[in-house]
DNA sequence: AATTTGACGAAGC
DNA sequence: GGCTTCGCCAAAT
């Protein structure tokens, strides 16, 4: 397993209640900046094994990435209950609840 | 060793 | 805003 994917769990696993983090954003911190669908590979296949906080993970544009109408029901669940609103489109807030890892190092999210 | 897989993302229209 | 195209890359096949 490449250092890469097992930093990708760590930073996962280390999501705040109420928190959530997008793919880029987990990819870059993990050291691989254009390395977003390799975050969504370890989802999807480890999830479960390793009991991540999958429902913290979300798109760019702060929306549920989840295809299937029934665990996307069940990721907003998870998120209404940690205090993460969604609209009725499973669109989330990402100024109000983007976790930010290293401020310092991303300048552009201050826009 | 080569190809496919993915819950992505940025750019262009 | 939506939609398409293209780049991306470790793991699985």
């Amino acid at each position: 397993m490449q250092p890469f994917t097992k930093s990708v769990i760590e930073i996962i696993k280390a999501i705040p209640e109420g928190y959530v983090m997008t793919y880029g954003q987990i990819a870059a911190l993990a050291g691989s900046p254009r390395g977003a669908r390799q975050v969504v590979r370890i989802l999807h296949s480890l999830s479960s094994a390793h009991s991540l906080p999958w429902h913290r993970v979300v798109n760019a544009k702060g929306e549920i990435a989840l295809q299937e109408e029934e665990a996307r029901f069940m990721q907003i669940l998870y998120l209404r209950g940690e205090g993460v609103e969604t609209d009725e489109n499973g669109r989330i807030d990402l100024a109000r609840y983007r976790y930010d890892d290293m401020p310092e190092r991303s300048p552009e999210i201050w826009l």
